[in-house]
This record gives C-alpha cells, sequence and structure tokens, in this order.
RNA sequence: GGGGGCAUGGCGGAAUGGUAGACGCUACGGACUUAAAAUCCGUUGACUGCAAAGUCGUGAGGGUUCAAGUCCCUCUGCCCCCA
C-alpha cells in the first residue's frame, strides 16, 4: 500500500466535503440542537497556533455531536473592525476595508487547510454593512432604553498629532506610539452604556453558569465589585453644600480624622481656600498627567495636599481638614473618602505621611484603647471612642450606625458596585458609526431605522493626525436633522469594537437576514451556545458584555434567555521554546545556536536559558501553521495540540511530540492498510462462541469506547482520549486473530473514535475499507457493556496498607469468597506469616487489606 | 495587601480515597541494513541485590483513615486576577 502522504488526502477531502456540503448546519428539528462556538478572530491575516488550538478544540467537539446524531451550529466569523487596519492603512497606504478583506481570505484558507468543519455559508464580518448595519440598531435599542447616555469623560491626547489616542496607543512611560509627545489626559464628550444598571443580574446569574469555570466567574464577580455599606454626608463649614462618602465601615466614623476629594471633584474648588489656591491648582495640573495605575498602584506613595476647607462629622460635631489626594478616583463612588486611619491601611499610611490625627475607635475584646496603633487595626472588634455606640462588637455596629444616620438624615445604606458605566466612543475610523445626529434644536437624535445603515464611507484619508476622521470628511457629515430637517451633524465617533463581538453569537442562527438583527424563533431555538471556546484573556470583558447585551435583549423582548454561553471553555496559551540570555535579557533566533543541546549565545557566549513563552516575532520562537501543515498534515498537527496538554493548560510546542503524533498516524495507517489489502472476509460469530482472546480484544475496543466518550463528555479530555486510541491501536497491532470478526470491528472502532480528532486521514481509511459514505456521517460507537464483562478479574492485596501483590480470582466471586481466596494466597501467607489478623477489608472487584 | 489556582520520573502529562507514573516524548540497548533513514523489539523514578525480592518515593512538616498524590491544618515556591 502507498505511504501515507497527508498532503495529498487532506487536500482531496477538504475538496469532497465541501462538494457534499458535509459540514452544512442540519435544519432536521427532529435532532437535538448543538451549538458550538468558537470566539472568532481579528483577521490579522496569519492564523497562529492559538488560532490552531481553539478551532481544533471546537472542531473535535463539534464533529463528535454529529456523529452522536445532533444537529450542530459550528459557525465562523471575523472580528473585523478595531485599529490595527487603521495603522496598516497609515503605513501601507491603503485602505482598512481592503487591507482586512485580504486577511479574512487568506485567513480562511488557512483555516480550511486544518480541516476545520466551518459552516461558511454563516460566516460574518463585523465590518460589512450588513452586520454593522445591525449593530446600529442594537445601539439604538440602547438608546431607546435609556442605557445609552452621553457625558464628559477623559482621553488621551497627543498634543502633537491633535489626536486622540487609544490606549494601546500610549507607551509604558505614557507616550505617543507616533509623535513620542508626552501624552495629556483631556476630558470629552463621549457615549456611554449603562451596564452599571445590571450590576445585580450580571453578578448574580453567576450562579446559573455551572459550566463555567469557577476562576472566570471570580474574576466577573470581582470585575463588578459589589460592596455594601453606607452613604454619609459630611457638611462643609462655610458652605451649604455638602461632601457625600461611601464607606464600607460605618462603624467607624467616629474615628475620622479628615475628608479626601478626588482631584477632579467638582467641589475642590469651593472648598479651596484662597492661601491654598495655588497649591491645589498646582497638584491638579500634577495628577491629571498621571495614568489611573500610577495613581492607585500600591506600592507609589500616595500623595495629597490640604484644601484649607474644613468639614463637619455629623456624628461627632467636629470638624476635620478636607484634603485631595490622587489615590481617590472621581469615577469611583462618590470621589470622595472618608479618612480613618486607624482602622484602614491606606489611610493610615496618608495620615502618618501626613501628620495627621488617628483616632482609635475598635479594639480587640482584650485591647487597650490608650496604647497607640503601629498599623491599621482592621480585624473585627468592639468600638470605643464612638458615644453611645461603645461596647458594641463592630459588625453589629455598621447596622446600629446606618440606622441612627438615616434617623438624623446623615446618610443611609447603600450598595456600591465597582464596575463602571462602559464607554464606548472611539475617536477613530475603522469601526461602526454611532448612528445618532446632533441638532441644535433636537440634541440627539437617532437616525431613523430606515435610514440604517449609516455607512462608514471609504474615501477617507487617514494619517493618524488632526481630529476624528469622520469629523474631516465634510460630505458625510453634514445631514440634516431627522427631526426638524435643521441642518445637523453626524455623530463622528465609532463604537468599541467589544460592542461587534457582544451581539455575534446571536447572529449566526440567521446570518443572512437582511430584514431584521435575526429571526427570533430561529436565535432562540439555537441559543443559549451549548459551548463556547476561547482565551482566558476574555474572562472578564467580551463575555460580561455579552452577557449585558444577552440580557438587555431579552428585557426588550427580542430574546428568551438570559444568559448567552451554556459552557465555556478557557484554552490555555501555546507557548514555544525560547532561548533567552539570562544577562542581557535578549531573545536569541534558534537558528543562530551552534549547538541546540548546549544553548550559546553567539554574540556573548553566555549560556542560554531554554524556557516556554508565548509565541511571538520578538521572542523567536513562533512555529507558523502553514509550515506544519506541509511538513506532517492537519491531522498530525490536530492530533499534537489535543494531545499534548489539557485544553485549560498552556502547551508547550514541541517538534519531537509532532513526531510522535505523525509516527502514530502512520501506524494506523499500515495496521489499516495490511487489513484491508488481506481482505479477509470475517464470519460471524455470536459472542458467546467467541475464543479467550477474542473477548479479550472486544473488551478493549469497548473500553477503548468507554474511556474516549467519557473524557469527551462532562470535561473535555482530548489527551486522554488520544491515549485511549493509541492503546486500542497498539491492541489492535498486537492481535493475533486478524481473520476473526472482533478484529473487523476494531478497526471499524478504531477509524470512528478517530474521525473528530483526525478528521481526514480516518475518512481515507474508512474508504479503503471499502465504504462509499463518509465516515463522519456514521454513528459515534456506542458501548456494549456485555463486552467489558471479564471472566476474572484482578484483587489487590494489601497488608497494613501496603500493597503486597494481586492474584486473579474467578469475577463472580462474593466478598467472602474473595477473601477466603486472599487467605489462602501465597502473598498474603508469605506477609502475614503467623502474625494475627485483626481485621480485614475487602473492597469487591478491588482489594483485599489485612490489619494484622 | 486581598482573592484564586498549581506543585507527580530526564520532559509533557495519567490516576471515582484503593496496584502512583497510563499514554507519549527523550535517552540507552538490540533486530533489520553494506551503511544510514524509516520500522520493529526491549529497558528507562531512586536505592539495595547475581537473582528472587525488598526499601524509599507525588514541594516541606503535621493530622484524619484499614488505606492519602487525592481529605484537613501549617509552611515554602511558582502562576493568574484585583488593588
Amino acid at each position: 500500500m502507498d505511504r501515507y502522504t497527508p498532503a495529498e488526502i487532506e487536500q482531496k477531502w477538504q475538496q469532497v466535503w465541501a462538494e457534499q456540503g458535509l459540514n452544512q448546519t442540519s435544519t432536521d428539528s427532529s435532532q437535538e440542537k448543538f451549538y458550538a462556538l468558537s470566539m472568532f478572530p481579528y483577521p490579522s491575516g496569519n492564523l497562529h497556533m492559538g488560532h490552531v488550538r481553539v478551532y481544533t478544540i471546537v472542531d473535535v467537539i463539534a464533529r463528535l455531536k454529529r456523529m452522536q446524531g445532533y444537529r450542530v451550529l459550528n459557525p465562523m466569523g471575523w472580528d473585523a473592525f478595531g485599529l490595527p487596519a487603521e495603522n496598516a492603512a497609515i503605513e501601507r497606504n491603503t485602505q482598512p476595508a481592503k487591507w482586512t478583506y485580504q486577511n479574512i481570505d487568506q485567513m480562511r484558507d488557512q483555516l480550511n487547510q486544518l480541516g476545520i468543519s466551518f459552516d461558511w455559508e454563516r460566516e460574518i464580518a463585523t465590518c460589512s454593512p450588513d452586520y454593522y448595519r445591525w449593530t446600529q440598531w442594537i445601539f439604538l435599542e440602547f438608546f431607546k432604553a435609556g442605557l445609552a447616555y452621553q457625558k464628559e469623560a477623559t482621553v488621551n491626547w497627543d498634543p502633537i498629532d491633535q489626536t486622540v489616542l487609544a490606549n494601546e496607543q500610549v507607551d509604558a512611560d505614557g507616550k505617543s506610539w507616533r509623535s513620542g509627545a508626552k501624552v495629556e489626559r483631556k476630558l470629552l464628550r463621549q457615549w456611554f452604556l449603562k451596564i452599571t444598571d445590571y450590576a445585580e443580574p450580571l453578578l448574580n446569574d453567576l450562579d446559573q453558569l455551572s459550566g463555567w469555570p469557577e476562576r472566570v466567574k471570580l474574576m466577573q464577580a470581582n470585575w463588578i465589585g459589589k460592596s455594601i455599606g453606607a452613604y454619609l454626608e459630611f457638611a462643609i463649614v462655610g458652605r451649604d453644600e455638602k461632601v457625600g462618602v461611601f464607606t464600607t465601615r460605618p462603624d467607624t466614623v467616629y474615628g475620622v480624622t479628615y475628608v479626601v476629594l478626588a482631584p477632579e471633584h467638582p467641589l475642590t474648588h469651593q472648598v479651596t481656600t484662597p492661601d491654598r489656591k495655588a497649591a491645589v491648582d498646582a497638584f491638579i495640573q500634577e495628577v491629571s498627567a498621571q495614568t489611573e495605575l500610577e495613581r492607585t498602584a500600591e506600592d507609589k506613595p500616595k500623595r495629597g495636599i490640604p484644601t484649607g476647607g474644613r468639614a463637619i462629622n455629623p456624628f461627632t460635631g467636629q470638624e476635620v481638614p478636607i484634603w485631595i489626594a490622587d489615590y481617590v478616583l472621581y469615577e469611583y463612588g462618590t470621589g470622595a473618602v472618608m479618612g480613618v486611619p486607624a482602622h484602614d491601611a491606606r489611610d493610615f499610611v496618608f495620615a502618618k505621611q501626613n501628620d495627621l490625627a488617628i483616632v482609635t475607635v475598635i479594639i480587640p475584646a482584650d485591647g487597650d484603647a490608650s496604647v497607640p496603633l503601629t498599623a491599621a487595626y482592621t480585624e473585627p472588634g468592639i468600638l470605643v471612642n464612638s458615644a453611645e455606640f461603645d461596647g458594641m462588637p463592630a459588625i453589629a455596629a455598621k447596622q446600629a450606625v446606618i440606622q441612627k444616620a438615616e434617623e438624623k438624615g446623615y446618610g443611609k445604606a447603600r450598595i456600591q458596585y465597582r464596575l463602571r458605566d462602559w464607554l464606548i466612543s472611539r475617536q477613530r475610523y475603522w469601526g461602526a458609526p454611532i448612528p445618532i445626529v446632533h441638532c441644535p434644536n433636537c440634541g440627539a437624535v437617532p437616525v431613523p431605522e430606515s435610514e440604517l445603515p449609516v455607512i462608514l464611507p471609504e474615501d477617507v484619508e487617514l494619517s493618524g493626525r488632526g481630529g476624528s476622521p469622520l469629523g474631516q470628511l465634510e460630505s458625510w457629515l453634514h445631514v440634516p436633522c431627522p427631526t426638524c430637517g435643521t441642518p445637523a451633524k453626524r455623530e463622528t465617533d465609532t463604537m468599541d469594537t467589544f460592542i461587534d463581538s457582544s451581539w455575534y453569537f446571536l447572529r449566526y442562527p440567521d446570518a443572512r437576514n437582511d430584514q431584521a438583527v435575526f429571526d427570533r424563533t430561529l436565535t432562540n431555538d439555537w441559543m443559549p451556545v451549548d459551548q463556547y471556546v476561547g482565551g482566558i484573556e476574555h474572562a472578564i470583558l467580551h463575555l460580561l458584555y455579552s452577557r449585558f447585551f444577552t440580557k438587555v435583549l431579552r428585557d426588550r423582548g427580542l430574546i428568551n434567555f438570559g444568559e448567552p454561553f451554556q459552557r465555556l471553555l478557557t484554552q490555555g496559551m501555546v507557548q514555544g521554546k525560547t532561548y533567552k540570555n539570562p544577562k542581557t535579557g535578549r531573545y536569541v533566533i534558534s537558528a543562530d545556536i551552534a549547538d541546540l543541546t548546549h544553548p550559546i549565545d553567539p554574540v556573548t557566549g553566555d549560556a542560554l536559558e531554554v524556557v516556554y513563552e508565548k509565541m511571538s516575532k520578538s521572542k523567536h520562537n513562533g512555529v507558523a501553521p502553514g509550515d506544519v501543515i506541509s511538513q506532517y498534515g492537519a491531522d498530525t498537527a490536530r492530533m499534537f495540540i489535543l494531545f499534548k496538554a489539557p485544553p485549560e493548560k498552556d502547551l508547550e510546542w514541541e517538534d519531537a511530540d509532532v513526531e510522535g503524533q505523525f509516527r502514530f498516524l502512520n501506524r494506523v495507517w499500515r495496521l489499516v492498510g495490511e487489513f484491508a489489502s488481506a481482505a479477509t472476509q470475517p464470519t460471524a460469530k455470536s459472542q458467546q462462541a467467541l475464543g479467550k482472546a477474542e473477548k479479550e480484544l472486544r473488551r478493549s475496543i469497548h473500553t477503548a469506547i468507554k474511556e474516549v466518550t467519557e473524557d469527551l463528555q462532562g470535561e473535555y479530555q482530548f489527551n486522554t482520549a488520544i491515549s485511549e486510541l493509541m492503546k486500542l491501536s497498539n491492541a489492535l497491532t498486537d492481535a493475533t486473530l486478524k481473520d476473526s470478526p472482533v478484529y473487523a470491528e476494531g478497526m471499524q472502532t478504531l477509524l470512528r473514535l478517530l474521525a473528530p480528532f483526525a478528521p481526514h486521514i480516518a475518512e481515507e481509511l474508512w474508504h479503503l475499507l471499502g465504504h462509499s459514505d463518509s465516515v463522519h456521517t456514521q454513528k459515534f460507537p456506542v458501548l456494549d457493556p456485555s463486552a467489558l464483562v471479564a471472566d476474572e478479574m484482578t484483587i489487590v492485596i494489601q497488608v497494613l496498607g501496603k500493597t503486597r501483590g494481586t492474584i486473579q480470582v474467578p469475577a463472580q466471586c462474593d466478598r467472602e469468597t474473595i477473601e477466603q481466596y486472599a487467605r489462602e494466597s501465597e502473598i498474603a501467607q508469605r506477609h502475614i506469616g503467623n502474625k494475627e489478623i485483626k481485621k480485614v477489608i475487602v473492597v469487591p472487584g478491588k482489594l483485599v487489606n489485612f490489619v494484622v
């Protein structure tokens, strides 16, 4: 028989499958549905190993489910808007659309080479007007629901190029990627989505997501950051306004020795006394240049200055100074905090630095309030120096203090979330235009549904300089107001690309609909996604936004479910072998290294460190999928990636292991090939008539079915599933009765079990066995439990819990008989001798343990 | 600092509280070959032993149990998220 030549058979079958429409979504409603979804990629133009991993994982699941009789939706699309297209357009003097569509074509080809069974008839690209028309439509749904609004927010402003920068265009030193100018913070009026309205359901419904990794749910819960506490108001001396603060520790309110405002807080200027004005202004100026991270990082010193203003603690009537400090952010809570240095670690440090008073109001049950603190006391305890609350446990005091605040009108109980509203405005070109017209008379007016989509004009010149690109296009900018006809201007911001990806999974069930965002019946039928697979880097934002969109659209009556993704698998990174010079920190190209077993830096002569790190150009550790496919074939690449590590874990790319998978497929190739050419006609035999060796072989076959099936339901354990395939292949290789019907059953079973993993070779060999239909339309093998029944079983003999050996006993033995055999066994005799047996533990089918 | 996770041979990794190291890689030995590649067979946790066999062994220490990689407590190291 011919050698295994993946290049030939893979191309051949990919073509045949495409012609036969094998990957099209079944619409047979008698079948149960299964929606398998992989996070769609940004079309960078090049498939990398991370992509190969996700799509292979989802493909195995989709193929398995099809063979198990489900109708499977396994679609693919492109998260095609975004900054890189604009950058490429500037650098290469091309159009973002052209660049993007070229990349899409290239990546689609690469995906097809992998043999992924996507239903391409449902392909979507978020940058296509057919798609972003509905992104805009959904935005207007949010607008109508009062969930889209405008307010001022800070942006990164490049003073040289006179343009707004995305966060990723600002380097670690806070400088612009293009001009190198120090980026400034500037206030602009921008669009937000009111995700905070959904904080509570987004948090609560995490409980429903039993198929999600706990850590992802935890990350989301932390991100939403619910805290229960109190809102308290401090009067300002000499003014009518009050400073509102949020605190989770109302029980410490008698220990307040100062109040801190965020520098941007509107009250800052009002409380500042004339003598402090110059210093305060200078400080505000300084803080505005800092990023949020710089301001709040734990290892940075907290800086602040007094405003000269004073506030009154409503509980004590005492005056305390009002400060401003960089660590208080205006966007969080009320933008002001009460300082309780005795019982908050950060406040303690701040008070020590700035010589502010420290008043102890909580002590441990056996503590002494007169001893000065050396650190903040944040544990539970008993209240002191707190008027009528003295002696009360701190936990009870929280309620009591809130109750008094409510009675006296000082404040109230409040729940606060860390989550902030979602800023969706981008002052960029390559995104979905926000479908709003600004009219001098009517304000922000939605573009009528009949005029959607607001087309993104293609004849825009991108320079990376000057204002918003769309704002410069006069012909596009000026339109009459849809309501009153007055000359008005279009909104020039585009939407955050996270919006495009927050609803795409709802579109696939009805991807070609040009009348509506989707047909409700179809989307309700297919949703929720049964299995979603993607990178952990989307654990928070993408998944949270998608859940938010789903809930809003449900509340608008468009869909009848509130959670989009039933089960979630977050796959690990693909890491490459990296040669790093530990002294210089430089990465060395492996081709430059003379001896890879003892790698030495060709420039400095230092011994190099071999580590596995995420594949990237700068680390010279990438492996191109195309190279692997052309050398070994897609099936080998798929098998390697699935076998090398469990899907959630990082995967270390290792050429030797790729080789190993290629060898395995070659063994299967020869095994089936030899069987096919022997062309022995197996004779039908009943189970009873099978000989001992046949029974054993059949047990191996059905053990493999059992194990592979179990490994693919519940948790997906592709690595152990493949090891079971190897065991079966080994068992068949070793088998002697090649003319037995059991042997033939083994061949057919092996190929059907292999089909989801290595679809091409399985198909080729399936046909070699004389079948004319596709292996992928076969039923996935089903366990025959009777095949697992053995005549004998192995019993482990232990003495005092130490394993001393095993014995074979007849399979039907009861407890007593097993114990009998065990007592009489040579192993037990030898290790027990004439010691007294105190107790015998018999685990039927497993072991006997003698306690002596 | 808070929260979460992980730690098993030379390596990747297996093990419903019940024979630790499945499966694979590497390495070594052998067969085939003029030779090599490919392929096939064997060995591959450590120690003792000619062998039969035995002792130790899942980051460290303690505990629960007839029995612990697995459950509980303390510690160490690494990773992730949030500050």
